[in-house]
DNA sequence: TAAAAAATATGATATAAATCATATTTAAGA
DNA sequence: TCTTAAATATGATTTATATCATATTTTTTA
């Protein structure tokens, strides 16, 4: 479904929504034991996604990672996207090159109104309002 | 979102539906030209879905590969399992091991409900009945 | 201003998926 | 029964993904 990346990515950052702000950041060695990813593996997808601008850090003694408020209320999709790229989320099942309302494959159908109403979810509420769900105990990371 | 060999499989699969029964079968050199998969691996894809009875198959000259009619009344769903595993489309999309209704990682919601439905159509739904659209044109395969 | 603690940059290795290649077996037809 | 055309079985190669390792840069604080 997802590559194990943006898998990682997402629980990453929702972690971060939930522990961590400009005034408590968190180092990668301690978010590698609670969210479950190797550390090495994990500090390359944060590093990619700070370059992104998508989290925030600060190197040295107290440095680490975080998420900015901007930071937060960015879509959820965006960190889909970041590692991913936008293809794979909307590119046809069976993987033609054209497949649209038009020229349906033969599962367009069924798929399509499913994934828009969750592409629609996904790029409209932010990352932020998906960590108030997790800190409610509505949702779980673990 | 699935892998390229399931694509592949999908496509072969509808493929032989259309053009193929136990009197008109097809060679890999054939299909290979025509579903534009490469014709080492389309060959390997289809020797496993042979072997597991879902498309059937003749060696020797004259031979080639079809679609029974019992391969045909399979739902569309037994080809993506015989290549993936159950594991893939039912997994929890962040990758949790345990994410449920009592449980749901913060996305569950969101997709179980789409996900629960397309999985009852590729699992009623047969070959046969998908290959139907394709022949009306109100689907396609290229 | 030196030491230590953090991210960053870079690249190496391991594993899995995709693709290619070919010798073997089977069946048809001359 | 020999030749030929097909699938089958097997494994090699390539490419992408996942994972590991480490030297460099930045920042804090003693």
């Amino acid at each position: 479904m997802l590559s194990n990346s943006s898998k990682y990515a997402l629980k990453a950052v929702l972690f971060l929504a939930l522990h961590t702000n400009i005034d408590q950041k968190m180092t990668v060695k301690e978010m590698s034991g609670q969210v479950t990813v190797p550390k090495a593996y994990l500090a390359k997808i944060l590093q990619d996604l700070a370059k992104r601008n998508l989290i925030s850090s600060t190197r040295g003694p107290k440095g680490g990672f975080y998420l900015s408020d901007r930071n937060k209320s960015q879509p959820l999709s965006s960190i889909i996207y970041a590692i991913e790229g936008h293809r794979s989320l909307n590119s046809c099942l069976i993987g033609l090159d054209y497949c649209n309302e038009d020229k349906p494959c033969p599962l367009h159908d069924l798929l399509s109104a499913s994934r828009d109403q969750i592409l629609n979810v996904i790029e409209t509420v932010s990352v932020e309002a998906f960590a108030a769900d997790l800190e409610a105990q509505k949702t779980f990371l673990l």
